[in-house]
DNA sequence: AAGGTATAACTTTTT
DNA sequence: GTTATACCTT
């Protein structure tokens, strides 16, 4: 090896924690220092120098995407095979230890996965059978889940409770939630790490065999997991403690769905001879950008302090731009993103409009269109969630795992075969008194005759054609899912739209096996559209974790949207809606615009809006402050001059100059024009150095 | 069992 | 104001 490739382009702090592979380590990477690089390259770093198998380094991250990335990133360092490392989402990891080990929990091997959707369509069905009122089922669902992801069993929920108060009726419904799941054989996405920190709990003979197996564990996103999950890594540690956590205390913004950012704030406590790195040179956006999210996150307190900075030169100056209406706010950011892009500097893929609230979309679309500027929204619901989708995967999941009673009951009338509510609860009665699953309990009533003879029919040829498929042996999974639609007759009365999803789906399953591919269905879901190539992305600043853009807006920016009212005497979510604000503004590369309204349509109400006080923290020095509240006639002219970015800049950005006594640096900022030009150049070895071009006599290379 | 009208709720959503 | 759900009608 030539020099070493892993050490490359990296600083010092980000070599310190590629190497230190003895003990625990807890890096703190403030937003765009570097944190992929550094996981990888460690990954890397471990095989090549430390000698682990690939397959021995347990990785865990949060999403596919990322876990995709990581892969594709170290296999480009790694000439050895590493498809059947251990790199994956917790859920996909959990999915594989369970698959082979759930026996001993007394699961069937071939559980089915549920979903939220799934999830919700059982607790529903437990509320109308404890006679609670329903339309409760979606705080009931957030709550049990949220419990799940903080290991309270049923049981110590009900004896922390008085009795008599709602939290009895939810313990009721959670233990009957728990007793169906079982009896389903089915998992939620809170038990696959649920169960697996309970199979490491009670059978330490399993636990240290993947002690054995995973002598190192890298975790991305520390600060977004659960308490669940912390424990099922304190689990999976083995008494070396190689574990190596990264995460930034900042980012943390998903409290909602059980994260816990205690468990950063706390691994010292967990692993005393913790090393702790701080990546703090951010490697995105401008001086300007870091000082006005830095001096906003400041405000939050017990956080892990960080100081970002920058060798790119203090950029232009953020923007906050207050409007009338709505309507003016959108169409302040549409022409904003019309003049950037029509001077030349940016396409329209490096825009992205951030909001608070998915509802905020709609004013901006209809901005765009106006100004016909190509855009797409990244919305949460997705190819898997469609109803056409959803059906025929349940059908798979059923001839999987027969005792799948919610994936029975979402198709036993889909296609419609008349088989209403009083045919499903009487098989459920059927089902109840001999304790059988509900496919089982239907099949046992056509067999005794005592079904009613107008469904007859269509009940015995569902049970046969589940049968027949299940006995089947399919060499892909498309194959099956053609078989299904063929059948079932689903395909006979659907619109062309569904059924070219449907075709999707079926051309997506080509060469993968079934189970893998319900697995992959299951757990892979959400967001994997296309990456629309030429067009300015709209979404809500949750989804823009992680990502970066050029030319950032948040709008919005009132008391009421950001932070949202809900959030407004909570302090604690009063400091994630805070987080939020700073996730958003540290996706900015270059350019980042605030923007606001002082009247508001919300729901049916017009309401009068105050500036969101999160603006109060924004050094004035930093920001050009524009009002656009009047109703003068240059309001409705176009959007302020934003100042061009670079016309014909003295030095471009990147080029190499000489300097007569600090030798050859690299430009990385050049303001003014003329003899008024200011510019930062990077020495190497000596630093930044901010010059007056017309006194630094500098020679262009 | 399907289709219609009234009613109420209205964040964020890695898997 | 919009949308999803709940109940009522045929």
């Amino acid at each position: 090896m030539a020099k070493d490739v892993l050490l490359e382009d990296i600083n010092p702090q980000q070599k310190e924690a590629i190497i230190h592979s003895k003990g625990p380590l807890l890096v703190l990477a403030g937003a765009g220092s570097g944190k992929t690089r550094v996981i990888t390259r460690k990954f890397a770093y471990l095989v090549k120098k430390k000698k682990y198998r690939p397959s021995s380094i347990f990785t865990v991250t949060f999403t596919n995407k990322a876990a995709g990335e990581m892969k594709e990133r170290i296999r480009g360092f790694i000439d050895q095979d590493i498809k059947q490392s251990w790199v994956g989402t917790f859920h996909s990891q959990c999915n594989k230890i369970l698959r082979k080990e759930i026996t001993a929990l007394g699961y069937k091997p071939d559980f089915s996965i549920y979903d939220d959707s799934d999830q919700c369509n059982l607790i529903r069905h437990i509320l109308k059978e404890l006679k609670i009122y329903e339309a409760l089922y979606k705080g009931v669902a957030s709550r049990i889940s949220i419990l799940k992801s903080s290991l309270v069993s049923p049981q110590e929920f009900l004896s922390q409770g008085d009795g008599f108060s709602f939290d009895e009726k939810l313990g009721r419904v959670y233990l009957k939630y728990q007793d169906e799941l079982k009896r389903c054989n089915a998992l939620d996405f809170d038990d696959m790490i649920m169960l697996t920190v309970k199979l490491f709990e009670d059978h330490p003979k399993i636990r240290n065999k993947y002690h054995e197996l995973f002598p190192y564990i890298l975790v991305d996103e520390f600060q977004d997991t659960n308490r669940a999950q912390y424990r099922l890594l304190q689990l999976l540690t083995s008494a070396e403690k190689n574990i190596c956590a990264v995460g930034d205390d900042d980012q943390s913004i998903y409290k909602f769905r059980g994260a816990d950012v205690s468990n950063i704030l706390n691994f010292e406590k967990d692993f005393p001879d913790a090393k702790i790195i701080k990546l703090e040179q951010n490697y995105r956006s401008t001086q300007n950008i870091l000082d006005v999210s830095g001096a906003v996150i400041a405000k939050n307190p017990k956080r892990k302090s960080k100081k970002l900075w920058t060798e790119k030169g203090c950029g232009e100056k953020i923007f906050y731009c207050r409007t009338n209406s709505e309507e003016e706010e959108a169409k302040y950011v549409a022409r904003s993103i019309k003049d950037l892009y029509l001077k030349g500097n940016y396409e329209y893929k490096d825009f992205a409009v951030l909001y608070r609230i998915n509802l905020q979309a709609r004013a901006i679309e209809d901005a765009l269109r106006g100004e016909t500027i190509p855009y797409h929204v990244v919305s949460g619901i997705s190819f898997y969630h469609r109803k056409e989708i959803k059906d025929i995967i349940s059908y798979m999941k059923l001839i999987i795992n027969r005792d799948d009673n919610v994936s029975l009951r979402r198709i036993i009338n889909s296609p419609s075969r008349g088989i209403g509510a009083s045919t499903i609860s009487k098989i459920e009665q059927e089902a109840k008194k001999s304790s059988q699953g509900l496919f089982a309990a239907a099949k046992s009533m056509l067999k005794a005759n005592s079904v009613a003879a107008s469904i007859k029919d269509k009940l015995s040829e569902l049970v046969k054609t589940i049968e027949r498929i299940s006995a089947t042996s399919y060499k892909t999974a498309a194959d099956m899912l053609k078989d299904i639609v063929e059948r079932t007759g689903y395909i006979d009365e659907i619109e062309e739209e569904r059924l070219q999803n449907i075709l999707e789906l079926v051309s997506s399953a080509e060469n993968i096996h079934v189970k893998d591919f319900a697995d992959r269905v299951s757990l892979l879901a959400v967001n994997d559209e296309p990456e629309h190539k030429a067009s300015v992305s709209l979404m809500t600043l949750h989804s823009a974790k992680g990502l970066e853009f050029p030319v950032v807006f948040i709008i919005g920016m009132e008391e009421g949207i950001l932070p949202y009212f809900k959030a407004i005497d909570d302090v604690s979510e009063m400091q994630e809606e805070r987080r939020l604000f700073y996730v958003g503004m540290t996706r900015a590369k270059d350019v980042l615009c605030l923007t606001g309204v002082k009247r508001r349509r919300l729901y049916s109400k017009v309401q009068e809006q105050e500036p969101s006080h999160f603006l109060r923290d924004i050094p004035k020095e930093c920001c050009h402050w524009v009002e656009k509240i009047q109703q003068k006639q240059e309001t409705a002219q176009g959007p302020i001059k934003v100042p061009p970015k670079k016309i014909a800049p003295l030095y471009i950005i990147g080029s190499r100059v000489k300097h007569p006594s600090w030798g050859v640096g690299i430009v990385r900022d050049c303001c003014g024009e003329g003899t008024d030009a200011k510019i930062t150049v990077n020495f190497p070895g000596i630093g930044l150095k901010r010059l007056a071009a017309k006194f630094a006599n500098l020679e262009k290379m």
